[in-house]
RNA sequence: GCCCCCAUCGUCUAGCGGCCUAGGACGCUGGCCUUUCAAGCCGGUAACACGGGUUCGAAUCCCGUUGGGGGCGCCA
């Protein structure tokens, strides 16, 4: 082994000793049970909708306990850091509600960023080092693949050990030659080996048994980096403990690094943390199943949520469903305000029903009222939709109105708005900006009916047409007109003796509602046509006269 | 190749040795209501992966098989 100041040499003259950096960050003053959670996400592109699970978890256990919930950003692979992740990261962390008050810019425990917490960990590698628990490793790329791939025909466990563990028992010349010749080196965890079995509690599966780890991990990057910084596992220890985080949550992809992390604890001397490992959301690919990927998948991101704009309760409320199926079952607001229990989250992965998430939404915004509901479709066309933006400012009171229809004042809300991307499709026809009238007679939206068919019923029913409040009286100028052209007056009529007409009531009225809403699908005509106005509606229903 | 985890309707799940002829919700589907489309209401469809044990008794416990997921990086 090196010697001490051979040792200290490595490091920044005034690299402050641990002491320093326990009494930086003192044990919190907290009330008994206080749950400390951190959600850790790399900046390495949009977040992904398993971050946010994870992180709606957290929060909810620190808040409900009266504890700390933080938020720390993980870019030891300065090479993968995406530019702008961060920033984006705060967008759609404040859409679900999930940002932290403990992050950088605020907070006693940062920096929260671990690029800017290289300090502290070299002050545990280099204690590593002079205790003999970690060691330096000058092997190539090429020598370690090699290993690999002579393990994998021994068929032996891959990994940085035994007789592959080269430089563990390097003599200190050899090591001196090297570092005499400025060659890069990593630092190496100096793992205590033991062969065996390791067993510790996972809060979410209970107790867990795998073999002891007795791979060397490399704890410290190579020492060719402008910023040396640790790996992963050394941060998690440090940082974790540093930042006095009593409960663990990450995705289950954790689970087999657990024995490496246990005796990275234990060699640095701290307090071990318990582990919650929560499983991923996934994905239906034919009939298999696999984790949701950001690359794949496009509902894999926050973006597709935000962009689509799903409104963020109804996300939350979902995904706090599938942590929690006991949530699933109570209304939203009851759901949103009840406790996420550890103990009751699901050991397998569950995967993102996009339709079930529809519905929850519909089911949400058919809550809302009319006004706030355009406030929301207002604040995302802003960002998303320029043109619908401008032509609901155009005609607020009427979009308003729109909205109102078949929502207010009636038992059972309609339940067509899911996300806020939905209202131009389904509501669009209102505004004058972005209604199409409907020209041809022959247009296929009338259902193959003959033109002229079409053009006499329209006529027919705009002579005399009254804007009618009553849906009775109103309707009774389509019939008048449906009839006057040979129509069944009621589907029953036509049931009977379907010989004796050209169509039955609805064709007749699937016309008028095309000519007014530009579809097949639209609420109740006659309140349509009330919020239209009546020199509107004579437009519309004019239009496919005009080349008459 | 080695290691770990998991396994109830299409989906999310209830179930923690007898209350299970396996319950609920979403979906799908039939009907009712309705001038259309929704919404609503009523009904239907559909699962304990397989094979061995243990037990008077197993969806529940044990073993194995199969299937699925994850890990074995100077990625997190």
């Amino acid at each position: 082994m090196l010697d001490r100041d051979e040792i200290d040499a490595l490091f920044p003259p005034d690299l402050p000793e641990p002491e320093h950096w326990e009494e930086r960050y003192p044990p919190r003053d907290l009330p008994p049970g206080a749950m400390v959670t951190r959600f850790s996400p790399s900046p390495t592109g949009s977040a992904h909708l398993g971050g946010v699970y994870v992180a709606i978890l957290d929060k909810d256990l620190a808040e409900q306990s009266g504890g700390e919930y933080v938020i720390r950003i993980e870019d030891t692979d300065q090479s993968r850091s995406v530019e702008g992740a961060t920033a984006q990261f705060e967008r759609a962390f404040g859409y679900f509600g999930v940002a932290s008050e403990e992050t950088d810019g605020g907070g006693p425990y940062g920096p929260y960023t671990q690029s800017d917490r290289a300090e502290i960990y070299l002050t545990y590698v280099r204690e590593f080092l002079r205790a003999g628990d970690a060691y330096l490793c000058f092997a190539t790329r090429d020598e370690l693949s090699a290993a690999a791939d002579e393990q994998r025909a021994e068929k032996v466990p891959t990994g940085y050990y035994g007789r592959w563990a080269i430089w563990r028992d390097a003599s200190d010349e050899q090591v001196r030659e090297r570092l005499a010749a400025s060659d890069p080196y990593v630092v190496r965890f100096r793992s205590p080996g033991t062969a065996g079995r390791v067993t510790y509690t996972d809060l979410v599966r209970g107790t867990l048994e795998a073999d002891a780890n007795r791979n060397d991990v490399v704890i410290l990057k190579s020492s060719e980096l402008p910023l040396p910084l640790p790996t992963y596992h050394f941060a998690h220890v440090v940082d974790d403990h540093l930042m006095r985080i009593t409960h663990v949550i990450r995705g289950d992809e954790w689970l087999a690094s657990v024995p490496v992390h246990l005796q990275l604890f234990d060699a640095a001397g701290f307090d071990r943390i318990p582990y919650a490992h929560v499983a991923p959301l996934l994905k239906a690919e034919g009939s298999a199943k696999r984790k949701l990927s950001k690359r794949k998948d496009p509902e894999a991101s926050v973006d597709f949520y935000i962009e689509a704009g799903y409104p963020a309760p109804a996300v939350v409320y979902y995904l706090r469903g599938l942590l929690n199926a006991r949530l699933a079952e109570m209304p939203l607001d009851e759901a949103l305000a009840a406790p996420i229990r550890l103990e009751e989250l699901g050991v397998s992965g569950a995967l993102v029903d996009l339709v079930k998430l529809e519905g929850i939404a519909a089911d949400y915004v058919a809550t809302l009222p009319s006004r706030l509901v355009l406030d929301e479709v207002l604040d995302w066309a802003d960002a998303h939709d320029a043109e619908l933006a401008e032509a609901v400012r155009a005609q607020e009171d009427l979009a308003v109105r729109a909205l109102d229809v078949e929502r207010v004042g009636v038992d059972n809300p309609r339940k067509d708005l899911a996300k806020w991307s939905d209202f131009r499709p389904i509501y669009g026809f209102f505004l004058d900006a972005l209604f199409e009238p409907v020209r041809d007679p022959a247009d296929e939206r009338f259902g193959g009916l003959a033109p002229e068919v079409v053009q006499r019923l329209s006529r027919d029913v705009l002579d005399g047409y009254q804007d009618l409040t009553d849906g009775d009286a109103w309707f009774q100028q389509v019939r008048t007109a449906a009839e006057r052209n040979r129509f069944a007056a009621r589907a029953k009529d036509y049931k009977q003796d379907p010989d004796a007409y050209v169509g039955s009531i609805r064709e007749a009225s699937q016309v008028v509602r095309v000519l007014l809403t530009g579809s097949t699908r639209s609420p109740a005509m006659h309140l349509v046509a009330n919020a239209l106005g009546e020199d509107e509606v004579r437009r519309r229903l004019g239009a496919v006269l005009d080349g008459a």
